[in-house]
DNA sequence: CAGGATCCAGCGCGATACTG
DNA sequence: CAGTATCGCGCTGGATCCTG
């Protein structure tokens, strides 16, 4: 159950996955990249994230010290999202995987076509 | 629910990331990556995955010609498993994230420290 | 506007049992 | 050994309502 073996670098790996790999997580670090600063509904917006998960989300990166959060007691409220120098270091890496996406994903559009195609059909016979 | 908004390469990334950001697509790339070559209950032990999840995965990850599988029909039955070139390809960026990690996973426990710490009392004071 | 609280549906995923 | 089929629970995450 926890057993990762004889992998033992891949249970930090995977800790890390489960918060570079999550999707809101992803796309807020992207868009605080991408705009600097950001409201929260600007975001909600931005993203078409449901309000729950947008806090849950900000709260887990601003705990893991990758999101500021500037609040500023006006009324109507105001809060403010950027990203950390450690947010901001995680971009490339992030971005690395975006391009190796927007490169290969007709190659692997074109491998499910084929794999879908034949359909398992004669997988020993050949 | 399926705006997302003026982020167009957002659902791509995202598309990606479902599959780069599975805990299991990567850490089965990543073993074969360093392996090259195994077999089915190799990875099951190697990783503490359960069968159905790493049949599961093994077939998402050769539809998106990401491993080769290769079946041996002798008895009792064997089927290797390797990475194809596209799957090689992706393990560069995903060593970037990997080490990424390794680097940084310190100074988020750091930060998660200091955030529990003060557990969110004074946010707005200060 | 920013977000907490609640409720609830869906499926992710593990455990188990069976097959060729 | 290499899977498939089934069941069941827990967590994810959206919808909704409410507050300061």
């Amino acid at each position: 159950m926890k057993s990762d073996g004889p992998c033992k670098d891949c249970s930090r790996i995977n800790e890390v996955l489960s918060r570079v790999g999550d999707r809101w997580s992803v796309l807020i670090v992207i868009s605080l990249g991408n705009y600097g600063t950001l409201r929260f509904n600007e975001l909600k917006r931005n993203l078409g994230i449901s309000q729950r998960m947008l806090s849950l989300t900000l709260r887990e990166l601003e705990r893991d010290g990758m999101v500021n959060r500037e609040y500023h007691p006006t009324i109507p409220p105001k809060v403010e999202y950027s990203l950390t120098p450690l947010g901001e270091s995680i971009r490339g890496p992030l971005r690395e995987i975006g391009d190796w996406a927007l490169n290969n994903l007709p190659a692997i559009d074109e491998a499910r076509a084929r794999y879908d195609a034949q359909s398992g059909l004669d997988r020993e016979s050949a």
